[in-house]
DNA sequence: TTAGCTATGTAACATTTGATACATAATTAA
DNA sequence: TTAATTATGTATCAAATGTTACATAGCTAA
């Protein structure tokens, strides 16, 4: 079944060999909306494979403050917990599932392992890193650069594409702790956006008319 | 003369037969305080082993607004060229020295190469992409959770720290472009700063008192 | 020496964001 | 059905940040 699943998601990413290796010493997982994958804090010893589904990583520091950070898709994984398997370091970042997901668990020895073995691996370990660093740029020009208004529309069109989906079930109130800010003010741009014909506003949903 | 560099800095996180290697097909280059090491959009064919100094990593948007990322220090690299390399994909950042700087240059080919044959440089690889991440995180941080009061002054405690120094020579001017804020905003927090004797301000200079 | 440039200080005001308070509507649980 | 809970709308005020304007001081080049 691993097998059908890596064919299916991961056949152009790794070679023949390796999807064999997968298929031996990796675990699938199917988790549901909302639930907890990765906390803070969290020693993690697995790497996930993201077969589909939507993973929300976000960041919180010491006093609690909290803040979304991006999103994992199918084909990604998580390179933070790259480090944490090697120096059982924490993780500094929390992942819940967006939705209902599936994933592939790969124990943590194996990185190094195949890194020797594999060119496909090499690449893709590469590559996820430099993806994972292209991201948090972005995550740093958003909030260095843009007003509320614009991060708020920038979040609810991404969230559109994650989930390929117009219509955005949320509040207000889970808005504003994604964005490390205010109920009230989320409210009032999103009345803006109304006004200006950009969403329609419904109880916990939202309507993206123009993205 | 690379080799009593390498020795002297990396004795520890290469091995042998790496220090080896390294020395036949690394450059070593000593870039002067200002210098310019990459650019926006460069193509970059090397990887840089910082043995001292301090480079200055900035990121500008599209419409040309900059900010400060982080330093690289004795012991970094740069993690962004690793993926420019093997993609020939263009920098999304800016390097340049923050002060005399010396650093050897190793081609790019080298990277996947050594995974395979290195143990100490799989370590050094995934060390540094992690570190790199985890000073993103910082910058998000410090983006997403503080105001400009604090964010000032950590700059300038951060800097101290880089400098060894707790003089620094720098102009509102150039805080400011750093922060993306305006000067105004920079002179009105510096002279509280002084006014409760964290500081003392000078002309091109600032004095760090309490740090 | 003097004119021009750069750095800094500061006032006044605008805009953005955050905080508090309270009202109403929709949903859920007793 | 009724009471409690949750989501949303909105007014008011406070704080933080950004903008413009102008003054003064120090430095530099003619």
């Amino acid at each position: 079944m691993i097998r059908e699943k890596l064919k299916e998601y991961y056949n152009v990413v790794f070679e023949e060999a390796l999807i064999d290796e997968i298929t031996k010493v990796g675990t699938f997982k199917k988790v549901r909306e909302n639930e907890l994958l990765l906390d803070l804090g969290d020693k993690f010893d697995k790497i996930p494979l993201i077969l589909s589904g939507a993973i929300k990583i976000s960041h919180e520091n010491t006093k609690g403050d909290e803040i979304a950070l991006y999103f994992l898709e199918r084909g990604d994984t998580c390179t933070i917990t790259f480090g944490c398997g090697l120096h059982s370091s924490k993780s500094k970042v929390r992942g819940v599932a967006e939705i209902d997901s599936e994933i592939i668990f790969i124990p943590i020895e194996k990185l190094e392992e195949w890194l020797v073995k594999y060119k496909s691996w090499r690449t893709f370990v590469i590559d996820s890193y430099n993806i994972r660093l292209s991201e948090m740029l972005e995550a740093i020009d958003t909030l260095a650069f843009m007003k509320m208004d614009q991060r708020l529309y920038k979040y609810l069109t991404d969230k559109v594409k994650i989930m390929r989906n117009t219509t955005l079930n949320t509040t207000h109130r889970d808005i504003a702790h994604d964005l490390n800010t205010s109920r009230v003010v989320i409210s009032r741009l999103l009345k803006q956006f109304e006004n200006d014909n950009k969403i329609k506003l419904f109880r916990n949903k939202i309507e993206i008319l123009d993205y």
